[in-house]
DNA sequence: CGGCATCCTCCTGGATACTG
DNA sequence: CAGTATCCAGGAGGATGCCG
């Protein structure tokens, strides 16, 4: 499988295509997005406080990556104590969109996903 | 961060969220989900040609999950050769709708994001 | 054909400690 | 406060071989 690279699409297309798959659905980046879409600013700590789970690394990484591909905007106050504000782009707005259709999907499938997997599960053993 | 789990909701849910927004927000998921939408039945062998890059290993995976979450059905025909056809049952079906919206986004973002980590890699260096 | 089992490697991501 | 740096365990996932 994935043998022979499909002829029928550029290689380097595809490659870039996948990848960006690869980073547009991913959890942290989803999760992070939906705390932001209200519209405020928020800080670096307040963030992390509301992305339930998110490890201080995984904060950071997701705002790098999230940063450089332009969803989101990083403002650095030069004050003592550091003030960092993460707030949505535009694009990041724009991305929220697909990004909560997806979160509302799971939250409302929770309880039949749930409810197969049971059956699946007793089923098979 | 992350130290003390949120008393506001009941963490078992929160856990199952969580776990479940990993599930969804999957690649191989949703690349799977997108070939599967146009409704025939499809057999493992075409549907790993159709999903590209995926390896024999992922694809049986990633079917298998999605079969235990209930969003494909898997029809065993015991003839010789074997021959399996997957397709998506309903909710597999209501699953493709925030999946390929974010599919959707994706490309249509593809270049404003090229552009945006361009920018950003020459910036910082 | 449609897998499962095994091996092995690399990357992800948590924990911890330290800085401007 | 907002990170960076380091270490390290575990899981993801490719390659290969075998089977009904």
């Amino acid at each position: 499988m994935s043998k022979q690279p499909p002829e029928n699409t550029d290689p380097r297309v595809e490659a870039l295509v996948n990848q960006l798959i690869g980073r547009v659905a991913d959890k942290w980046t989803m999760l992070v997005v939906e705390e932001m879409a209200h519209g405020e600013e928020l800080r670096f700590t307040e963030l992390g406080r509301r992305v339930s789970g998110i490890s201080q690394k995984m904060l950071t990484q997701t705002l790098r990556q999230m940063e450089r591909d332009g969803l989101v905007t990083r403002t650095i106050h030069p004050v003592i104590p550091p003030k960092v504000e993460y707030s949505l782009s535009k694009m990041g707005k724009s991305f929220h969109e697909p990004a909560s259709a997806l979160g509302t999907w799971a939250l409302d499938n929770l309880e039949r996903i749930d409810q197969a997997r049971a059956k699946y599960d007793t089923a098979a053993n």
